[in-house]
DNA sequence: CTTGAAGGTGCGAACATCTCGCAATTAGCG
DNA sequence: CGCTAATTGCGAGATGTTCGCACCTTCAAG
């Protein structure tokens, strides 16, 4: 039984780089562009940042990762898998915190009964002030 | 009776390139850097790119402008009177929809009662997709 | 009204990110 | 094995934003 590869699955072509990107992502959870480059180099050292972005575009377009943007520009890059939570950014500390889908249920749901809109959650961060900052009130 | 001018109260000079900015971003609304240094060149043709953003910059610090990411990566500026709507951006035809604050407040709610997250909704935008292309279904 | 210091502006260079064209390489079908 | 199209590496280029520095303005003090 040839079980082909995920990524033949999916009309891809496998190379040596677009699986260390695939699996660079899946190991790093939150990832940029360069960040995925810079953990490929530990195996693949000549690795291009052009066929990272490249790849990254290539894996979103067949469904196996997404981007976010949690602020400032650039984009992070998930697993598609592990995108269960939204991201908390504190604008004060810059941390990301994680929080489960669930408690933006009635928002995505109002939205979708009010406007017709049907919201991503992930996709962007949730912006605010966490715990820690608020309490110290810096 | 001397009232100050609103600029003069907050601790900045007064200088022509600051109150355009200013009067830019009010009337347009969202705008870039691009488009605020496109619109103060109408009346002031020599305005430098860099004196937008670091005008830009000062105005948000005292509280005048704030901005907002639409997405992409670049920043978008408001008035601070104006931000009483967050942002639905569809990914698919990329238009912006407005939202009253409010219909996100059960889920600002939630957030601080469970994570102590102080969320600010109008910082990024929401995305999804919007009513028009969810029914085109392009 | 003058004047000096601090703040602001213009300009160009430097970055940081990301995109593109092109030639060389390689995966995978037949 | 041999071909063709997909993919890669590389350098150049497009953006968008920041920075240093010399010159110019604002404005308060005299």
């Amino acid at each position: 039984m040839a079980e082909p590869h995920e990524l033949r699955q999916r009309g891809l072509r496998l190379t040596p780089q677009r699986e260390l990107v695939l699996s660079a992502v899946r190991e790093l959870g939150h990832a940029t562009p360069e960040e995925v480059a810079e953990r490929v180099r530990q195996s693949h050292p000549g690795i291009n940042l052009s066929t990272v972005y490249r790849n990254l575009e290539t894996l979103e377009n067949v469904g196996l990762v997404q981007h976010t943007h949690l602020g400032h520009g650039g984009a992070t890059y998930h697993a598609a898998e592990e995108l269960t939570h939204l991201h908390l950014v504190c604008g004060t500390c810059g941390s990301v915190g994680d929080a489960p889908i669930e408690v933006a249920a009635n928002f995505v749901n109002s939205l979708a009964d009010d406007y017709g809109f049907k919201t991503d959650v992930t996709h962007f961060a949730v912006y605010g002030t966490c715990a820690d900052c608020a309490r110290d009130d810096i």
